[in-house]
DNA sequence: CGACTTGTTGAATAACATCAACACTAGTGG
DNA sequence: CCACTAGTGTTGATGTTATTCAACAAGTCG
């Protein structure tokens, strides 16, 4: 299991913002730093509002570039991101997706190694980078907290590399539906408990032509796949933006190869 | 340029052998603890050496499985490692290979992500995982460079992503004979300077199998694009594990994709 | 509605995989 | 020293999967 990925935090130690104990009355945890309600104090808590500023974009807008000078970390707090690499002629990679509770620029030491792009309106807390290094040396537990995600994020490549170095299309597509099925499961503990039919269903905010770059497919490919997951009962397309996953062990079952 | 990436810490603030700055005297720094010479003193040094283990592995033995308990981190301090994932029907990809000063167990919260196996004879030092993560504390600049040394790591995964999803063959093979070039000149830094034309010069350790493994294609694929870049004057073999790179400029060309 | 974008489907092609044979290398023992 | 063997790497012929190119359908927005 899992044996797809995205960059999404998961796992034992990575915050969501299903997570957060303070419930809902908590303004930290509503509306920032999700990801670290679980081993911060209010106090601590307080400290590191003091270090971030509000940031917003809309659709289809830039929020950094490869290449860039990686000055700031954020938290995205609502709304979905693409994570791409170019190549010079034009072939992208989309590393991954990001969702609600998700940060962003871990994964850089100097300068941004990718392109981060709203694929819906979205907010974020900001924080300049080194201030908030310097301050692993008086919260250790924020050091810990962000090297686990960290480590998470690469747990999620090595799945990925698996993926797109060994999986035929029809295992990729599997692997996407049923990450995408996991993630917004999670992701929805703070809501109350969704009844069982909707467990499979699956909303999906990138274009066709994102899900082909993610699994390094073409567009053309990731529609047929689909369609034929449909004809095979597996899924159920409502508009190209929603599935329904109406067998799931038998994705699972395609998704892991086993024939 | 970096287009392709293994696993190897590269780039600022990551620790690689050739950075110690305590020179050859240093018993910390030429037997274990490369990479944290440069941001710990000497009784900090001694402190993590009091964690630490030696730790030894012969060719071909694994020195941890996919979905163990990922009870310690290793520090490299000599040899080759690769780490890889199964699926269940035996395909195999490798996410990476680890060379002296490289960690292993950094994209682990609980359990072991990938199995890592020796490829020629290792030592390596070995630390209780929740020991260290206790010291994040004592020492903060030890979190901070381990943060740093996770992030090089998933900036060399996401570059694999692009190389996966995205790269021909001869792109693939070319990136990785200069990925292979590039940490070994680096990691010769502290050795006399060496000619001009040794730089050129690549041994590769790992057999035909775990290269196309490494590139998501078929030994048979790697050989044939082997051949082909000697054919073209690109590169010259000399038996199956060393490899002159005759025109680098060429092969980053391709490696890039700039046609 | 009409223009534009996004998604789907079909036919031809290319790139890589598969299957199979052979070559080279290293190690073993007579 | 020379067979003998097992493992690794190379090369050739054929097959398959995904890509490419092209047309069309379905949404979306002015």
């Amino acid at each position: 299991m899992d044996s797809n990925g995205g960059s999404r935090s998961q796992g034992t130690g990575s915050g969501r913002a299903g997570d957060c104990q303070h419930g809902e009355v908590c303004g930290h945890c509503d509306v920032r730093h999700t990801a670290m309600c679980n081993v911060l104090n209010d106090a601590e808590l307080e400290k590191l509002n003091s270090l971030s500023s509000d940031f917003k974009r809309d659709t289809q807008q830039i929020i950094c570039s490869e290449g860039e000078p990686a000055d700031h970390l954020y938290n995205l707090r609502s709304g979905v991101i693409r994570l791409s690499k170019m190549l010079p002629d034009g072939r992208r990679q989309i590393t991954g997706f990001l969702f609600g509770g998700d940060f962003l620029g871990l994964a850089c030491n100097e300068a941004y190694a990718y392109t981060a792009e709203a694929i819906t309106p979205v907010e974020m807390c900001r924080f300049p980078r080194h201030k908030l290094t310097q301050m692993f040396g008086e919260l250790p537990q924020l050091g810990g907290r962000v090297f686990s995600m960290t480590s998470t994020e690469l747990e999620a490549a090595q799945s990925q590399m698996l993926l797109l170095g060994r999986k035929t299309a029809a295992e990729r597509l599997s692997s996407f539906l049923l990450s995408m099925a996991q993630k917004q499961h999670h992701s929805s503990t703070t809501e109350p408990a969704q009844p069982d039919a909707d467990k499979q269903e699956v909303h999906l905010p990138m274009s066709r032509t994102d899900i082909a770059d993610y699994l390094g497919l073409t567009v053309e490919t990731v529609s047929r796949h689909f369609t034929k997951l449909a004809k095979s009962g597996l899924i159920d397309l409502q508009g190209s933006h929603k599935v329904i996953l109406k067998d799931a062990d038998a994705l699972q079952a395609i998704a892991d190869g086993d024939k």
